[in-house]
DNA sequence: CGCCCTATTGAGCAACTTCAAGTACTGTGG
DNA sequence: CCACAGTACTTGAAGTTGCTCAATAGGGCG
């Protein structure tokens, strides 16, 4: 029990860590953090819309999306989640949600208490910055996504949000191809990329036969990987992964500045 | 020099204080960073894609836009700031600009560093938690937009755009009729809903017909309010406006939660 | 084997775009 | 005070992308 609840926390832990730099004090703070774990089923809210909560939720495992739905039942997913994002860390600062949390697929989710959280930030500023940091990045993900559902074509939303996936789950590159499991179906993308599922098939299937990928049972194949990226029009700077993780705000003296400017958030 | 200088951290402060309860020592620490103001010209990148800031810049007067643009040309404002606005906070934690900053209109910034904001953070957990909590209204908004961009027709868009200003703006409403200074072009408005200029035209022109509202001259006028909240589907709780302040993470006792519960962000 | 969910296909349609021209502001200098 | 220039706004007509509706095929699981 101990153990699968510690690991849960080591991937939020590491997650932090890539971008953030933290004392050995302040990563054992993250690992004591106490959490409940629920399976929750597709398809069904586990954070309902207008709910205050008094915890945030780690993904442990399998796809959550934050859906935004109109009184007509059109919906919108604003944000996918993956294993390691604690995907409502804002409701530590803002506890009313804005948006509903559903799972994808099936999925586990630690339940971790705001107070403890809040006690840790107060106690160590450097990881207060970590926390916000985090919530920063998954912003600079939804201004992109304003980018990618307002002015990018069927072809190029599809490609971006399957780039997008490929980076944020550290799918390993050989050579010019990428793989990754992405249990989810062509309606919720659909619902990421603002289309119908019967226009996402179509999609999907012309880009298959360019060559492009290959995505059945729940694992997907880019083969090829710099072609798919520019029709995607995908620039990974956004996502700030392989960054340098920087202490507190991530000040740096004129030295260091020069030496990191030109390899600072390279992504191939 | 220095009486407008504090005019202008003061409407950031007020903006922070209308959702977080700072004690006096913290609300003095904000007024106390330093800053230096600079005009910027409309429809130019005051801060361009991909640089590395170390300053954060308050919006004094005139209206900002956070900007993505594709290799084709392709433009999207991805969020509008206003005066109060700080709006590249984010830019205290990851340095890195994810998105161009231009006025709209001709624009007074105030250009604060980050050093004196990190250090009031860290001095005052509190102060930082209520930073952190202003950058999550901001994608609260972005998160909306991507709704918006996605699933909305013209008609909801600009007529949503328009609502959510409103509230911002924090124009006061005469019974049905709300009214605000808005110096910026249909262009703008295309660039933000994702629609042609040509589509903007004739959408407000439909608007307009209806007797919804009034644009000329850099001041827009809503005549129904209440049928344009429902024409657009604008619900403000996003805004978390008219919110009570909270002090810290707003943590609050069993007693408190059902006093507020039903009131809570509730905006008419 | 049969059910349910997901994926696929086709045909007609609608919203929004594109291109291109023309009109009305707004501010500036004479 | 008017003429001019530049920007913003408006209009029309034709073209496309993606949507809607509806039906069929495939795949996993009890």
């Amino acid at each position: 029990m101990h153990s699968s609840h510690e690991r849960s926390l080591r991937a939020f832990l590491d997650r932090l860590c890539s971008r953030s730099a933290l004392t050995v004090e302040e990563k054992q703070a993250v690992l004591d953090l106490p959490g409940t774990a629920i399976q929750v089923r597709p398809n069904r809210d586990f954070v309902p819309l207008g709910k205050r909560v008094d915890h945030s939720c780690l993904v442990v495992s399998g796809v959550v999306g934050r859906f935004k739905q109109d009184r007509d039942g059109r919906r919108q997913i604003v944000m996918l989640h993956i294993p390691g994002d604690m995907c409502d860390l804002h409701s530590v600062v803002e506890p009313v949600a804005t948006s509903a949390l559903q799972a994808l697929s099936n999925a586990t989710i630690l339940q971790v208490p705001h107070e403890p959280i809040r006690a840790a930030a107060a106690r160590f500023p450097a990881l207060s910055l970590a926390l916000w940091r985090d919530c920063m990045v998954d912003s600079a993900i939804m201004a992109e996504w304003v980018m990618n559902v307002g002015r990018r074509d069927a072809r190029e939303r599809v490609a971006h949000v399957l780039c997008e996936m490929a980076i944020r789950l550290g799918s390993g590159e050989q050579g010019n191809e990428v793989s990754f499991e992405l249990p989810i179906t062509q309606a919720h993308v659909a619902d990421a990329t603002a289309l119908t599922p019967v226009h996402v098939n179509r999609t999907l299937q012309a880009l298959r036969a360019e060559g492009l990928l290959e995505w059945k049972s729940g694992r997907v194949h880019l083969y090829q990987w710099q072609q798919l990226k520019h029709a995607a029009q995908f620039d990974p700077g956004y996502l700030f992964a392989n960054m340098k993780p920087v202490r507190g705000g991530g000040e740096r003296s004129a030295v260091e500045f020069h030496r990191q400017d030109a390899s600072a958030i390279v992504v191939t």
